[in-house]
DNA sequence: GACTTGACTAGAC
DNA sequence: AGTCTAGCCAAGT
């Protein structure tokens, strides 16, 4: 299992409606410094995992998204996500894996 | 196996 | 407050 499967495991759980930042992510699968590793993955990783609800740690959407922040804000608005000024309220929004685990 | 790249982050100017 | 530089880690060439 690769860096990058891991992250890719874990974008692809991120739940509708919630987002995560790069560094986070990055923490998560246990390299609290590789956050520019995980947005290298999401340009030749996986195009179908959610990679919009992957946010920077402004809250602000990626600056490569292909089509732009436009349709990046367009999709997370379409997932219940409150997409302000191209901004997401990352405080609020912010998705935790043990949210999902509960066990 | 070494060098380059990159959708980041934080600190300095 | 906006822009630049340096640090960081893993995948690609």
């Amino acid at each position: 299992m690769t860096f990058s499967q891991e992250v890719e495991a874990i974008v692809a759980k991120i739940p509708r409606g919630r987002v995560m930042t790069y560094g986070q992510l990055a923490a998560l699968v246990g390299r609290p410094r590789a956050a520019r590793q995980v947005g290298g993955i999401a340009h030749f990783g996986n195009p179908k995992l959610p990679w919009q609800r992957v946010v920077n740690k402004q809250g602000g959407l990626a600056k490569g998204f292909p089509g732009g922040r436009e349709e990046h804000a367009a999709m997370l608005r379409d997932e219940g996500v409150v997409v302000n000024n191209h901004t997401v309220n990352i405080a609020e929004l912010l998705w935790r894996p043990d949210e999902q685990e509960q066990k």
